[in-house]
DNA sequence: ATGGCAGTGTAACTTTTGTTACTGCACAGC
DNA sequence: GCTGTGCAGTAACAAAAGTTACACTGCCAT
């Protein structure tokens, strides 16, 4: 198990982490494995372990006040998630919502390693300041996303980062769980799908979506 | 002038950094100073000196592809640019541009120091985590206004922030310039604002407006 | 096979936002 | 005083997005 482990670190972490790092990650941390749709950290909860992610991809979203939620970037192997940095090193409550994208695997470390690694490893601090880096940037591409895209260009780009976190360019969501996730309503996703097929850009079937002619 | 420093360094930070840093600061860093409407950085541009904001305050823009930008937020006392700080470290362009919304200052600090610094001062270090974290929870702040507000809603955000920022319920902007930072027309934020005059919320005036009853 | 149901297609309408165009007003500079 | 210019008010229209309503189609369970 502890061996298992230690591979698994490597192949996610192997290019980023000095070989002490990683060994030690692999003594302190436990293996958490998930499966898609589970819900890995809600809106309000406390996180007392820090997520790396291993294997497979997650979708972080942030609710909207009334009801409905919209999907701000997806993490996928060698991420971390900085919101979950931020909980855990302020100890303030969750602001989003971690869902499975597909099946995978985390190691969680506690919170007091990942301060003390701040000061012992050089390679620690470089990976929770890039995180950071990283999480920053995708959210000015969500942004982005929302004040200069129409639904239109937003739902395209969806579909494009959709295929290629699942690594298929066949979509298995019915347009309902497409709307949710842009925060907008399934009418408008049905009617701008139909248009895209007309165009050819996809092939609509029911429960799936085919990208075509990337 | 060093002096000078120090006080102004100890106003604005002298509840986060300890004593021995504050003097570092003062050492090695330099003063600058800015109007309104001054450009201090522009979307691009590398960043080789990390700025703390002592006094005044400073709008964050992020820019349209074709034209026009949006306000993401302000930066004020105490206060430092994450997006500069990632710049910074990871030695790349920067995303965003930055415009003083009044008249301040800002120490400078190169960059090498910061680094320093960060296995040097445990309340340095806590200050970069802390300004990360309200970077990114301002830029949450940012996505659900435009994802989950409509234009109404934004436009009478955006009026207070203003109001608070600038610590006054008279705002001197043109309808122009509002309608520019919330990336919509001039038009558009005209009819809205006359409604709230209508609602009794502000009072229009040529190159103000006054909010009123808060 | 039949009934129920989730998923999709589509029409018709409303609301919100954006666009164009024109008017009037205040003030600065002459 | 006149005039140009920047700013604001408003109407009329267009485009985008949201809403309601209903029909159709596979598919599952009985």
């Amino acid at each position: 198990m502890e061996l298992k482990m230690e591979e698994l670190i490597k192949q996610a972490y192997g290019a980023v982490f000095e070989e002490a790092l990683i060994k030690e990650i692999a003594e302190v941390s436990t293996l958490v494995e998930f499966e898609e749709g589970d819900k890995l950290i809600d809106i309000g909860e406390y996180i007392r372990r820090m997520p790396l992610l291993l294997t497979g991809a997650i979708k972080i979203l942030r609710e909207d006040r009334d009801e409905g939620d919209l999907l701000l970037y997806f993490l996928e192997k060698g991420d971390t998630c900085a919101m979950t940095l931020a909980c855990c090193m302020g100890d303030t409550r969750s602001e989003i919502r971690a869902i499975a994208e597909n099946s995978g695997s985390l190691a969680m470390i506690p919170v007091n390693k990942m301060e003390e690694w701040l000061g012992k490893y050089k390679s620690w601090r470089n990976f929770v300041f890039t995180s950071y880096n990283k999480r920053l940037s995708e959210m000015l591409n969500a942004v982005d996303n929302l004040a200069f895209m129409k639904m239109d260009e937003r739902l395209l780009n969806y579909l494009n980062e959709k295929a290629k976190v699942n690594n298929s360019d066949i979509i298995n969501n019915t347009h309902q769980e497409i709307a949710y996730e842009l925060n907008t309503s399934r009418v408008v996703v049905s009617r701008l799908l139909k248009a895209f097929e007309n165009e050819g850009k996809i092939k609509l079937n029911r429960n799936n979506i085919v990208l075509l002619n990337k």
